[in-house]
DNA sequence: CCTATAGCCTGACGGC
DNA sequence: TGCCGTCAGGCTATAG
């Protein structure tokens, strides 16, 4: 799931579930490739996790694209950080029959609840960050896609003079933080323009309906708590399958890889790329 | 600068 | 039923 809008709704459920509560324990189920590169049963990481979060509390969390940030008390800037991967959620649970499967990191609070970091793949990253403005500009990831500093001139600064097709420059996080393949589709879908579009082929008023379909999508998303079920009918996301349709023009969806990433389109209301 | 590929990890699904 | 290949809403490293 985790694309921006998943992290979004699943940095809500943190925020209004578990703050303000001691960490009792942290413990790890086959956790290791999450954790980092150094191997072996008492991995550096471990350690540190441990002792960075036991006896602490959350105390605000925070987004940037698909990584969650969430601060911990004490002194200093200190913050777990949080990446999902392609498989991985939260959940904050009581009774042990309701322990999710393939919980990797459990953090166990002293009112007797408890928080479990999920993921079937573990393609996602536990980390405990000294400081997230170093860690976001160590991994030169670009603005988050809905940051208020991301106005339109800085979005279309981002995109000009790139021969790059836009779809690729969706999926860069370095680029522009939060979109993944299926948003990127939407968002696309929406403006009614093809993935393989190059970027420096867009004319203003695609740049601007690009801009704007990118907020709707995204807000939409986030209203709906990113529940493709719940989605208007009209997204493309609702009919991104085999044998999917335009839910506007009824036309079959086409399937091209762009970026090694399969992209869903329409071949009629996304015009192909004059070039 | 741009594109393509492989690999990390695990499960679901379709075909034989 | 069992086995096999392919694919999956992410990211990195590498090669051309």
């Amino acid at each position: 799931m985790p694309e921006l809008p998943d992290v979004e709704t699943m940095r809500r459920y943190l925020e209004a579930t578990s703050l303000q509560q001691e960490i009792e324990a942290v413990t790890f189920h086959s956790a290791g490739y999450l954790l980092g590169d150094d191997p072996g049963p008492h991995r550096e990481a471990v350690r540190r996790l441990k002792g960075g979060l036991e006896g602490r509390s959350f105390e605000d969390t925070g987004r940037h694209g698909k990584w969650m940030f969430v601060w911990l008390s004490g002194d200093g800037h200190q913050a777990l950080g949080l990446h999902f991967g392609m498989t991985g959620g939260l959940k904050y649970f009581r009774d042990t029959a309701d322990e999710p499967a393939y919980g990797r990191v459990r953090f166990d609070f002293t009112n007797g609840y408890h928080l479990a970091y999920i993921s079937m793949r573990k393609l996602g990253a536990v980390r405990l960050i000294e400081d997230v403005e170093r860690f976001i500009n160590r991994k030169e990831l670009g603005p988050d896609a809905l940051s208020k500093a991301l106005d339109f001139e800085a979005f279309r600064h981002l995109l000009e003079d790139r021969r790059t097709m836009i779809k690729a420059l969706f999926l860069d996080q370095q680029v522009l933080a939060g979109l993944g393949n299926v948003y990127a589709d939407e968002i696309l879908y929406q403006a009614g323009i093809h993935p393989r579009t190059k970027a420096d082929e867009l004319e203003g008023h695609d740049l601007g309906a690009l801009y704007e379909k990118m907020h709707d999508v995204l807000e939409t998303a986030i209203d709906r708590q990113a529940q493709p079920g719940d989605f208007p009918e009209s997204y493309l996301t609702v009919h991104r399958h085999e044998d999917g349709v335009c839910p506007r023009c009824g036309a079959e969806l086409e399937r091209v890889k762009v970026s090694s990433r399969t992209s869903y389109y329409c071949p009629t209301c996304q015009e192909r790329p004059t070039g």
